[in-house]
RNA sequence: GCGAGAGUGGCGGAACGGUAGACGCAGUCGACUCAAAAUCGACCGACCUCGGUCAUGGGGGUUCGAAUCCCCCCUCUCGCACCA
């Protein structure tokens, strides 16, 4: 199969042809004309608004396939909504900042700013030639100073309300980027970009407090109910909720000042099966033994060289460092060792633990590795007090033993009883803890948000006046060495403190580009405005009603963009708390994999098919190695380019394939062939339109069984489609257009015949048929919709883009006859023919008589007659 | 390990508890053609004595009736994972 046979003439022979080089152009063009899909700031249409919205693309220079089918999702969803008679926000923009700009002007000498607007320029030309029904004034890049200025604003109002501080705090960072990365960017202990292993390393920067509304954003998951469940789920885990005790360990002997180690635990009924505490090696506590004992210093300087991804790949060895420090548990008054231990988490509730073996797998194997004491403190019901720990421990539920006034309570009264007796002794409460980590959003580097404050020797931290706003990047930057070429810069950190006129410096950090991505939804709602939004634009257009996007932003995106959706409500910008109403999460885009015979990658375009199915190189002929189907990557060379794809075979059809495939939740493969067949399709409907009567009749009065029958396809369709859009089942939604399409060939092909005695009813249904075909198809195929209602007569030249959406006549979707199912015994055994209004007697009577079911029931006694109207009939039958 | 989702022809997939496999891709046969492409038509789960029998990962159950609901098991995919 190769291409070119079957890129399309005009026409062949006398078989038309859809020419949708030139079609898509000039409906492209038409709708630009008739500013077809702008809105308002805020409207005065009186419709209701409806705001879509998809994850907006970083400009890398080139559209593929997952932009091709997250846009076409969203722009079937916005035309639909449009036909519905709703004003339609869908707006397209540029997550323009990050690294990528800043490599490419490392490795090739460009300018990050050239680059990206470089590809901005390139990719929305590509997208525009996708006919997507975008708002394209509302067009803005987060690179732009219009949009950072904005965005600026909003931080000094965090920072003014509380929700932004600076912070000393250990990090995660990245070698080879040579930067932080926050927690939901470190994927297996590695950077989410570069790959490389994160180093801990302990850095002032700024943050923004998210954890402060951990628990709202936990509780407002469960009114997302038109997000995906596991989505809901992903953001739970990762926020975390805990709930414990925290308590304090007296040690025996003060240490640099410390005279007691706080400790989190959820599990302060097995206190008196405690038999060591551990600490971080990032521990306050083990810094100080550290700072005395050169052997503590080596275990924690190895322990934090590792990284934490180490831990995972050496299959969770554990090891620790005995400090000779002992503490005091306030229940037993015994004494245990305090150790240093690699498997403990500073990040995680206070950095120290309390190991109780006989009930907590990691304390067990702990304990087991450095023979510390096992004490069993509950029961596992069936067994006795003396029941042996071997080497798994018991995480269940049984009565308390060992545990003085604890003895005997199930697990959660003495969890209770416990918590009391710390509380009394004034040594611990309990408390929610949540696994959420405040959000650090400082990077060193400089293609991204300056952020604007000012760093003064006597002032301290001052922000930038916001007269001074935008802070703009500086253009005349090196990248000639490793760090911030911000940092680098021989003159724009040096600044006068704006509060006392002193030398100071400037903040050279800039923004985490998620900070970027956390607000643009609201920006979209007023993109020109001098402020970070408007209150009406806003008002009237949030919280967006349909946002379509990648898995792959779970948690980090979304998470992000409703915390900063409540900071914008706490400081005044916005009234919603929740940003996106309804979340569609699509699957990816694959592609067979090729390998040469030397093991080299190879692109699709590389190979060739041959007749007997064999795979071989294009020019070689060597044979080549299918590989899997996966995610389309540049590494695997199993990638498609869009721009290609639409150049031979249209817009339209690229579009139409994407959706036909499977449901967009699920991962799509790519093939040539289905593109093909969705490319043959396009040319069918055009066919069909070409062979229709040239002009449409009067509306008769009556209509023949032919075009009744047309009628009835036509207006079960409408009803189909519209049903499986709205459930996002576009896979069902293209079956019902393909089925249509089909009974609209075979009422042309029956034409001649029908027409001699249905007269004009037949010609009159076949327009009905193909206007509605035309109006149906064009969410998926916008601009063969246009071609094809333009061709019909009747249609008085308007757009289908301006159009309405058809409605179903009830009373033309019911069958004239019912085809009823007979079963005996809920085997298939028969069928017959009803009118719907046939009563229940003589519908049973005609199941009965039906010959196979006659033999069926041959020497059977029926006891029982089940019919379900419309449906089946069901024989119970006893005896043989 | 914890959590979630999914198992239906050669493939992607349809199917308010009610005729399993719609629709498409691939394939087979035929028409048209000198021929090919394009197009049009027919066929297309397995077995079969042509009347049926077996079929929705496996095993139970509920029901007149189960791909669909319940229980157990198997497999795969994804997410989280030393979170105390």
């Amino acid at each position: 199969m190769t291409i070119e046979t079957i890129a399309p003439p005009a026409s062949v022979g006398d078989t038309p042809r859809y020419d949708f080089r030139a079609a898509e152009l000039r409906w492209q063009a038409a709708w630009n004309a008739a500013n077809c899909f702008a809105v308002d700031d805020v409207p005065t249409d009186g419709k209701p608004k409806y705001y879509v919205l998809e994850m907006f693309p970083y400009p890398s220079g080139k559209i593929h396939m997952g932009h091709v089918r997250n846009y076409t999702l969203g722009d079937v969803v916005a035309r639909y909504k449009r036909a519905r008679g709703h004003s339609v926000l869908h707006p397209m923009g540029w997550d323009a900042f990050g690294l990528p700009a800043e490599n490419a002007a490392r490795e090739r000498g460009i300018h990050p700013a050239r680059w990206t607007w470089d590809n901005i320029a390139a990719m929305r030309t590509e997208l525009k030639r996708m006919g997507l029904s975008l708002d394209w004034s509302r067009e803005f890049a987060t690179c732009d100073p219009r949009y950072y200025g904005q965005q600026q604003k909003l931080f000094l109002d965090m920072l003014a309300a509380g929700l932004a501080e600076r912070r000393d705090a250990w990090v995660n960072w990245d070698p080879v980027d040579g930067t932080v990365l926050a927690n939901e960017q470190v994927i297996d202990g590695r950077g989410w970009r570069s790959g490389a292993l994160v180093e801990k390393k302990r850095l002032s920067q700024w943050v923004l407090r998210i954890t402060d509304q951990a628990p709202a954003l936990l509780s407002a998951l469960e009114t997302l109910d038109r997000w995906p469940e596991r989505v809901r789920l992903m953001q739970a885990n990762w926020i975390g909720r805990s709930e414990g005790a925290r308590m304090r360990f007296a040690l025996t002997a003060a240490e640099a000042g410390l005279d007691s180690v706080e400790v989190y635990t959820t599990r302060p009924d097995t206190l008196f099966g405690m038999s060591f505490l551990a600490i971080a090696a990032e521990h306050p506590l083990a810094a100080a033994v550290a700072a005395r004992d050169s052997a503590a210093a080596a275990f924690v300087a190895d322990c934090q060289s590792r990284g934490t991804s180490e831990a995972v790949l050496e299959t969770l060895e554990k090891r620790g460092y005995p400090t000779g420090l002992e503490v005091i548990n306030p229940l037993t008054g015994l004494r245990h060792p305090v150790w240093i231990a690699n498997f403990v988490l500073m990040e995680y509730g206070t950095g120290a633990i309390f190991g109780c073996p006989a009930h907590d797998q990691r304390d067990l194997d702990f304990a087991r590795k450095y023979d510390l004491p096992v004490t069993a403190v509950v029961c596992p019901p069936g067994e006795d007090a003396d029941f042996a720990v071997g080497s798994k421990a018991y995480d269940g539920t049984g009565a308390m033993i060992r545990s003085g006034f604890l003895d005997g309570m199930t697990r959660e009264a003495a969890r209770a009883a416990a918590i009391a007796e710390l509380d009394r002794l004034g040594v611990g409460q309990g408390v929610v803890n949540w696994r959420l980590r405040d959000w650090g959003v400082s990077r060193q580097r400089y293609w991204g948000c300056p952020i604007p404050v000012i760093h003064c020797d006597s002032c301290g931290v001052v922000p930038v006046p916001r007269d001074q706003l935008p802070l703009v990047l500086p253009e005349d930057v090196t990248f000639d060495r490793p760090g911030n070429p911000l940092d680098h810069h021989p003159t724009w950190k040096h600044v006068n403190c704006p509060a006392c006129g002193a030398a100071a410096r400037r903040e050279t950090d800039t923004f985490d580009t998620f900070v970027d991505s956390s607000w643009y939804f609201a920006r979209f709602c007023s993109p020109h405005a001098d402020a970070p939004v408007t209150q009406a634009a806003v008002d009237h257009w949030l919280p967006v009603d349909q946002y379509i996007g990648g898995i792959e932003h779970a948690i980090l995106h979304l998470l992000y963009s409703r915390y900063v959706t409540r900071a914008m409500h706490q400081t005044g910008h916005l009234s919603v708390d929740e940003p996106f109403d309804g979340l569609f999460t699509q699957g990816m885009v694959t592609h067979e994999s090729y390998k040469s015979v030397d093991g080299a990658w190879l692109y699709p375009e590389e190979t060739q098919r041959r007749q007997d199915g064999a795979v071989v190189h294009r020019d070689t002929g060597e044979p080549v190695t299918v590989g899997r189907v996966e995610a389309m990557s540049k590494s695997k060379r199993n990638t498609v380019d869009p721009g290609a794809i639409i150049a031979r075979y249209g817009a339209d059809t690229a579009r139409w394939f994407i959706l036909s495939d499977n449901p967009p939740e699920r991962d799509m493969e790519w093939t040539e062939s289905g593109a093909i067949g969705a490319y043959r399709f396009t040319q069918r409907l055009f066919r069909l339109v070409e062979a229709a009567p040239g002009s449409v009749p009067a509306e008769p009065a009556t209509f023949g069984a032919a075009a009744r029958a047309l009628r009835r396809a036509t207006h079960r369709t409408i009803a189909t489609v519209t049903e499986a859009l709205e459930g996002f089942a576009f896979n069902v939604a293209v079956a019902r257009v393909y089925e249509f399409a089909n009974a609209i060939g075979e009422a042309e092909r029956a034409g001649n015949a029908a027409r001699a005695g249905d007269g004009e009813g037949l010609v009159w249904a076949q327009h009905e048929a193909l206007q509605a075909l035309a109006v149906l198809i064009s969410p998926m195929m916008p601009h063969l919709a246009e071609e094809i209602w333009s061709r019909l007569p009747g249609t008085d030249g308007g757009l289908v883009a301006q159009g309405t959406w058809p409605v179903a006549d009830p009373s033309l979707t019911a069958a004239e006859t019912f085809t009823i199912a007979v079963q005996v015994m809920g085997k298939l055994r028969g069928k017959i023919e009803v009118l719907p209004d046939a009563p229940e007697a003589e519908v049973i009577a005609a199941a009965e008589a039906e010959p196979n079911v006659v033999r069926a029931l041959e020497g059977r006694r029926i006891v029982k007659r089940v019919y379900v109207a419309g449906r089946i009939v069901n024989f119970v039958v006893a005896g043989a």
